[in-house]
DNA sequence: AAAAATTATTTTAAGCCTGAAATGTTTTTG
DNA sequence: CAAAAACATTTCAGGCTTAAAATAATTTTT
């Protein structure tokens, strides 16, 4: 058998997991929110599908032009949606064959597409947004109110958290190129 | 100007959001929590390519094979990362090609084919996990030792209610088909 | 104003991912 | 025991996704 060092008065005070370099926590909590995440998105998938014969990607692209009445940009969707413009295009291409979303060059750069919704793109939308709103309802039913506003606090740290965390790790290589 | 029927008392009383049909609170609580899951999941994608000109599903195929001495079956590997069958044994190609897993059909029963890691397959992966630790623990560092442990109990009740309604859909859809 | 830099989008090549159909194997049933 | 059912995996067609290169338009610089 392995002595672990002379930690073991040390593992007692900290209740574990306070041990240099070890990250375990941290890890079991990423691999927990993905797995919810996973979850739902494979449930929210499914039911776009049978339901309304669509995928979660047009979906999701749908229900950022209905938050606005001038349309989007290209760019602006891909950024809000965090997927890349290549993506949207690809994607795009398929709601505006389906009639579901109108894309015209802006009038006064050429450069920009304006994306919005077509009036039947809004309605089949509505229809699908009421349902999709019930089902992530039902999915988080097994959690009272207090615990969905604790979950959405925390959930507000994290994201804090990450975008420090990414917005440093890109400042520091931009030093390196200066 | 609209006049919300006659709930301005009930409103008042109840916080907003007891509003029978609406579930916004759920709806904001799920993107925000797929927004935290987009960030890392792109970060540590970013992260793999860069430093192990590898993939996120390499490395979760990995991660997985990691975990036992005995190999685990396509079935098994799909199940534990919720993957479809297919996507399994893509990804497995590849792995194979790079001679960082091995594959062979059980002796037993000739359906089921048994991964492992290769030596190296090993070596690599346990390299990448350390560095894995370590980037999660970094963009995890904006919470403190007790919001990781109340975010993992949360996680956990989400998990348990989601698993509860998509249980409970699929027995639904099964009564029909009697 | 021509050249250079910047910006927005599209294209391309490659890999991921899915559901459904097909294949090969084992187990159950009549 | 042969036929049928069940099981594990692979193949297939189609869509999603990305990074990087290409294209096109605008703005800035010289």
């Amino acid at each position: 058998m392995e002595m672990p060092s002379s930690s073991l008065i040390l593992d007692r005070e900290t209740k574990a997991s306070e041990r240099p370099g070890d990250h375990k926590d941290e890890l079991r909590l990423w691999l927990r929110m993905l797995t919810c995440s996973t979850l739902i998105e494979t449930e929210i998938r499914n039911r776009l599908r049978e339901e309304f014969k669509t995928t979660l990607p047009r979906f999701d692209l749908m229900a950022q032009l209905d938050k606005t009445v001038v349309g989007m940009t290209v760019g602006e969707v891909s950024q809000r949606l965090m997927v890349s413009n290549g993506n949207v295009t690809a994607v795009v291409a398929g709601l505006v064959t389906d009639g579901l979303v109108d894309k015209r060059p802006a009038p006064q750069d050429r450069r920009v597409q304006i994306l919005t919704l077509t009036a039947q793109g809004r309605k089949v939308f509505r229809a699908m947004a009421e349902r999709h709103e019930g089902w992530i309802a039902e999915l988080f039913a097994g959690l009272g109110q207090p615990e969905i506003g604790q979950l959405f606090r925390l959930l507000g740290q994290t994201k804090t958290s990450l975008h420090r965390a990414i917005a440093g790790r890109v400042d520091e290589s931009a030093k390196g190129d200066a």
